[in-house]
RNA sequence: GGCGGUGUAGCCGAGUGGCUCAGGCAAGGGUCUGCAAAACCCUGGACGCGGGUUCAAUUCCCGCCACCGCCUCCA
């Protein structure tokens, strides 16, 4: 059965051939680093890390990119308001990125290209536009992309170039140097106490957009496979990287795969709206694996509130995950051979535009399969179980934690004494201990083979 | 205004023209346990509203209502 994903621009799902056979490569964009990685970035991260991890697990060799834009006005902004370097802010904000990610068990890209090393490529690229008549140059502003020249701008959005035209300036100034509404800057002219490069146009900085086109593809080459990133990113800022690779005479992205937003009440979080919590926050309060429970348990495509009452039930679901290995390992079973029809039942929603919610679905149902197995005592059934879960969860990125027995002298001190006490019928001095234990968030399980514990 | 999306049981969230209508969380009853915890068994209940097509619609078509996203920076 084929791996199919939906494409924005096909606007259905198509199958995913690969540009090269075995080979995959992936851009997707990254954040601009001006402050704390918030919830919203965390799901499009654990999506795309999702759907990595996933393209391997298949056995594409996947080369992976994601960008971090590390010039940029709100950069400069923050750097001129906190009296520091916009490198030092952006230092900052990076930084805070990579530890929230880490934390999430995202996978390093293969690349991370920052805006300020390929200031070359761009006005490599800003020199082919212009030269081709894609782009023109307003003295003392920068130069400018001439959206009209690109006859399928607008493909991306599904929008035609009378409709952006109508559209354009219902929500934000014109800016009176563009020939028109929609043309967007290349290269902005300096202004005092900004950044600056120097270029055939004067003394300036890049702008947004043109930097995923130049790294997308140097880093990858013509004809990229795929191109991602949150859906509020679709358009303006995809459609113009497209412009400008393909109207600078490159084959750019094959497809594009876009995620959907976080959702607060129903609304999209964002920072305009202030109503973020921050990605440190919610990793805190309930743990990443819950997290990335809760952005598996939905499809990507879908709007999602990843609150307390979200993330805290996923963190019931990953429990019931560790509640399955603690049990085997209790009962002294170990992982065997992956079952075949539960592993074809992923792979087919996974194939099927990764649906990661019945592929969940799959884990799920062979996790009640082994907790059935072992009430039953049918050993064999729980090992082949049990290495299903762990092939399959693995797939996504999401870790098994075994119970700690063992792993901590004072608590299996205190476990013993607790088991000596109930030997002698004891109760009220065993249940003490326990309690003990509870409060400091340790959690007892008596079993057939003995008492086992976790950390809540 | 333009383009697109969504509305499913207490909550989250898949999916399908009919066959016991995923999965997770929660709730009630039972089993196990000294009591718990974990687990197992059982239970309830759903497809925004109004039409239409059909033997049969939550699933297709039309209309309506509500909410959301993009059209500005944004993951």
């Amino acid at each position: 059965m084929p791996l199919r994903l939906f494409d924005t621009i096909a606007r259905e799902k198509v199958e995913l051939v690969p540009r090269e056979p075995g080979k995959l490569s992936m851009y997707v964009c990254g954040p601009t680093v001006y402050d704390v990685p918030h919830v919203g970035h965390g799901r499009t991260a654990t999506t795309f890390d999702v759907i990595r991890r996933y393209l391997e697990w298949r056995g594409f060799a996947v080369t992976f990119v994601s960008n971090v834009t590390d010039v940029e006005d709100k950069i400069i902004a923050r750097a001129a308001t906190t009296g520091s370097t916009e490198p030092e802010i952006a230092a900052v904000f990076e930084a805070a990125y990579w530890e929230q990610l880490d934390r999430l068990d995202v996978r390093r890209p293969d690349h991370v290209p920052h805006a300020t090393e390929y200031i070359a490529s761009m006005q490599a690229l800003i020199t082919e536009l212009v030269d081709r008549g894609h782009a023109y140059v307003v003295e003392g502003q920068g130069v400018y992309y001439d959206v009209v020249t690109f006859p399928s701008y607008g493909a991306l959005p599904h929008r035609s170039l009378e409709q952006l035209l109508e559209s354009a300036g219902a929500r934000v100034e014109v800016d009176d140097a563009k020939r028109n509404p929609v043309d967007f800057a290349l290269w902005k002219a300096a202004k005092p106490g900004e950044p600056v490069w120097d270029s055939p146009w004067g003394p300036g900085r890049p702008g947004w957009h043109i930097e995923c086109s130049a790294m997308s593809l140097d880093l990858l080459g013509e004809g990229f496979d795929v191109h991602g990133g949150g859906d509020d990113l679709a358009f303006p800022h995809h459609e113009n990287e497209r412009a400008q690779a393909e109207g600078a005479g490159h084959a750019f992205a094959r497809h594009w795969i876009h995620s959907a937003m976080v959702q607060v009440g129903g609304e999209k979080m964002s920072k305009s709206l202030g109503n973020f919590t921050t990605l440190a926050e919610a990793l805190d309060a309930h743990g990443p694996r819950a997290f990335r429970m809760a952005v598996l348990q939905a499809h990507y495509r879908r709007a999602i509130e990843l609150g307390d009452a979200e993330l805290g039930s996923a963190a019931a679901a990953v429990d019931r995950l560790d509640a399955l290995v603690r049990r085997a390992q209790a009962a002294g079973i170990t992982a065997s051979t992956a079952d075949e029809v539960a592993i074809a039942r992923f792979r087919d929603a996974m194939d099927d535009d990764f649906s990661t919610p019945a592929a969940m679905a799959v884990v799920f149902d062979a996790v009640s399969a082994a907790h059935q197995a072992i009430t039953d005592g049918d050993h064999a059934r729980v090992a082949s179980m049990l290495a299903t879960v762990a092939s399959l969860t693995g797939a996504v990125g999401l870790d098994l934690a075994a119970a700690e027995t063992g792993g901590d002298a004072e608590v299996d001190a205190l476990v013993a004494r607790r088991n000596d006490a109930r030997a002698n019928r004891d109760f009220a001095a065993a249940d003490a201990i326990r309690d003990d234990l509870a409060a400091r968030g340790i959690v007892l399980e008596d079993t057939a083979g003995g008492t086992i514990w976790h950390r809540a």
